[in-house]
DNA sequence: ATGAAAGCGCTAACAG
DNA sequence: CTGTTAGCGCTTTCAT
């Protein structure tokens, strides 16, 4: 591989000069700076970034810290942190951290070996697993931001969605549509669907409902059961709402196979705005966390940690507003109280 | 951030011994080996890979070009390849070429800067467009290997799926179900679809079929247009094969709209095997070209290239082999030849 | 405007 | 078994 020393030699001067050219300083002049570039780029010359990085103490990389990215959910959040990163001129190092966020830790101390400029940790169902390796990289002033659901928040930076105000929107909406016997899909294992299902109650009870049918499937096969379980109740619900799209979009297959039809018979809504959900038919209401804010907000977090990383004035909480996606699976309540389950249509 | 020699201090000893101590060496008296690793582990010790780096010339990093991430195609593949990778001891620099694969150039030189010690070039429908970058690095013996599809192969390894066996095996499967009035759905504006499609005519002919009807549809709107002319057809076709599943999920929803039962009135096949395909009702019936072993082919070849630099005895292609995954929207024609528009059932 | 020299943090001969 | 020394490839004072 060619180094510097090659091109000095080519072009008959010190490194020093080579480096300052390519480095466009203006301290050389214009002549001998194109004619060294020209050199360079000729023998095929790439800096060996790995001594640059050692030398000037930063890899302009940011680690990025994600459970895993075979899920509909996480690979739009690392396109669009990826996308803003290359923006800010930082690349990327990912590293997965496990769909149960087994490696969190191992991923995080990967990290800090990497000497990576700053880290962007995402967050899932488990909540924060590498909480000693987090405290421990906090503390020695790394630019941090943390991404998701948490518990207890470590003293990092932090943007997370308003859980809470999305469930109420939803909420809202379904009530307002007219419904009355709702039911909630989905268990709530940690603080963020913890919260949707908040709102959500909090929205109900402000209609005058008082919702205790709560059905905690998160299995494909818990949802089936608990839609043929709805579906046997004497008075059956007109509306579900599950606490995210993948569940809702099993549990619109479930009721399209007891041939329900949605919305006509049970409005349904979702919660994160998945693409799925546009291929689902009828198309799926849903409440979109905005990912483009989450990921914008979490990368000009930590460049603005980055860039000055003397300065901590303590840790820095971003909080992305709901939106109400409202599409076709929900609608007003038919009247009539018959769920169709002895008869299905010749579709 | 504290350093080797700081342990050496602290230890009383010679970095040299650290550094051993720290890397297991047999070469260390097990007890100092022990107060060494304590010392360095109390005291947050973490080496700094990239001074490692430079010492030990290898990053134990692959760098992984994709088009993009958000799609539902390329995460499962970028899972399997990290999980491969991580594996084989390696760390992965994700770096995102774009959905038109505009910066795959200016991927392949960052690459090359950070001094990766091999590469997964993937590439998409645009085939490959940073030939020269490719060549200029397989030229240097840089370990590469390519993933998807291209219309002339560079020289370096490869590995591909065998697209012509699984449009193949679509046509024999839809054939031998009865169907005689078939449609192409999609464009094939390179390689691998095409592939596809020549795989499956060969199939049709076999069977002694001839379609000319083929839609190149992209857009969902085109789609939904081609759907529509279908429909009004003299003689509709009673199959159809959209040569990838997100295609086949949108003709799908268009159907429905339509009021049309698949697999009833019309069978639809896909190809990728998508998630997406078994939330769809009913379940799509596609092709699998096995992404485990993709992406576990690829490993392997880098793993082995990176283990023996020298050794270079041409390029090594692998073909995967398709696998035909019958789901449930495919089925024996209808004998009758109406297809509902008129009346649309109440589902 | 350019060069000489030091050093980023680590590992690997080589010497003892 | 352990220490000394050199150097990976680059940037950056400090001289000139």
């Amino acid at each position: 591989m060619i180094k510097l020393s090659d091109i000095a030699q080519k072009a008959g001067v010190s490194e020093s000069t080579v480096s300052r050219a390519l480095a466009n300083s203006p301290r050389i002049s214009a002549e001998k700076k194109k004619l060294i570039q020209r050199i360079a780029f000729d023998a095929g010359y790439k800096v060996n970034q790995v001594a640059r990085n050692l030398r000037v103490r930063s890899t302009r990389t940011i680690g990025l810290v994600v459970p895993e990215v075979a899920n509909p959910y996480f690979p739009r959040l690392v396109q669009l942190i990826a996308d803003a990163a290359r923006e800010a001129g930082y690349h990327l190092q990912l590293h997965l951290s496990g769909v149960a966020q087994d490696a969190e830790t191992e991923c995080l101390a990967a990290i800090r070996e990497q000497r990576v400029d700053g880290v962007v940790l995402v967050t899932s169902e488990r909540g924060l697993v590498a909480r000693d390796a987090l405290n421990e990289m906090a503390s020695t002033g790394a630019p941090v931001v943390l991404l998701g659901w948490v518990n207890d928040a470590p003293p990092v930076d932090m943007v997370y969605g308003d859980d809470a105000a999305g469930g109420y929107l939803v909420a809202r909406h379904i009530t307002e549509l007219g419904h009355r016997r709702i039911v909630v899909f989905g268990a709530a294992p940690h603080r963020g669907t913890f919260d949707r299902l908040v709102g959500f109650q909090r929205g109900l009870k402000e209609a005058g409902i008082d919702t205790d049918v709560h059905i905690p499937a998160r299995t494909n096969e818990e949802i089936r059961l608990g839609i043929e379980y709805l579906l046997r109740m004497a008075n059956p619900p007109t509306a579900i709402f599950a606490y995210k799209d993948s569940l809702a979009a099993m549990a619109c297959r479930c009721l399209r196979q007891a041939c329900v039809s949605i919305p006509d018979q049970i409005s349904v809504a979702g919660f994160d705005n998945l693409d799925l959900g546009t291929y689902l038919c009828p198309q799926l209401t849903t409440v979109d966390l905005s990912m483009e804010q989450t990921a914008r907000s979490a990368v000009d977090s930590l460049v603005e940690r980055m860039k000055s990383p003397t300065t901590w004035d303590g840790p820095k909480h971003r909080l992305i507003p709901p939106q109400l996606i409202v599409r076709e699976s929900c609608s007003h309540p038919r009247s009539t109280n018959s769920i169709g389950r002895t008869e299905c249509p010749p579709i």
